[in-house]
DNA sequence: GTTATATGATTCATATATAAATCAAAAGTC
DNA sequence: GACTTTTGATTTATATATGAATCATATAAC
């Protein structure tokens, strides 16, 4: 059972979110979209786009990606194509890397 | 009151979701954390930090950027100073784009 | 100027993401 | 091989993000 979750960003994920709301609304302004339209086009309350994009942090990630790509904010300056090649690269590399790793704060032996 | 949500996402956005998922296990097991270690740092719980790795596209963005942060997977390929001028410049791009956008699908004069 | 519409902000009810706990299986170390 | 630790998966209770509704203000169109 979750307790009270306080959570603090720091300024990085504060700022990276901010600018993706910002890309946000300018690619909606420049295409003429209202906030209604594209809202209505994500299946997302008109409130929730607004948070999203003033860079709120406590949006779903999935909703934000969906709202980038319908006003054409492009993730990892990337198309589809693109995307799914990096990511194949990325699932190679793990294959490579080990399955779990142990922590490398070995109990000190002081009963020598 | 919201009624109950079902939510499509596009292939692009599970894509994207994804490959940041992959990068930041990559890069924690490059750094040779274990699960535990970057969750904790985080703040967040480990069944958490597994959905963040899998590309779940219902996490806060904000917890998914804090991980990225921790594990050294950097948003919009910028450090803190870049990212600090790409959002100057697009607030002023925003200053710039009208306050409210006007729907196109101007009703249509039928009592002529 | 007038009018219509878009935006910003707020409140409230509830669907749901999350922390915690647990267990089994896998993987690394010796 | 034995042993330890990490990981994956599941369940449950609850904190909270979200949709809906509303209103006031700002803004664009005319």
């Amino acid at each position: 059972m979750p307790k009270s979750i306080k959570r603090t960003y720091s300024r990085y994920s504060q700022t990276a979110s901010a600018l993706l709301g910002g890309l946000i609304r300018a690619a909606r302004k420049n295409r003429k979209f209202t906030a209604q339209e594209v809202a209505d086009r994500a299946g997302i309350s008109r409130g929730l786009l607004q948070r999203i994009e003033k860079g709120n942090l406590k949006c779903e990630i999935g909703v934000v990606f969906e709202v980038a790509a319908i006003v054409g904010v492009k993730l990892f300056d990337a198309d589809q194509s693109k995307l799914t090649k990096h990511l194949h690269r990325t699932e190679q590399e793990l294959e490579l890397l080990p399955k779990s790793i142990r922590s490398k704060t070995k109990a000190v032996r002081d009963d020598f």
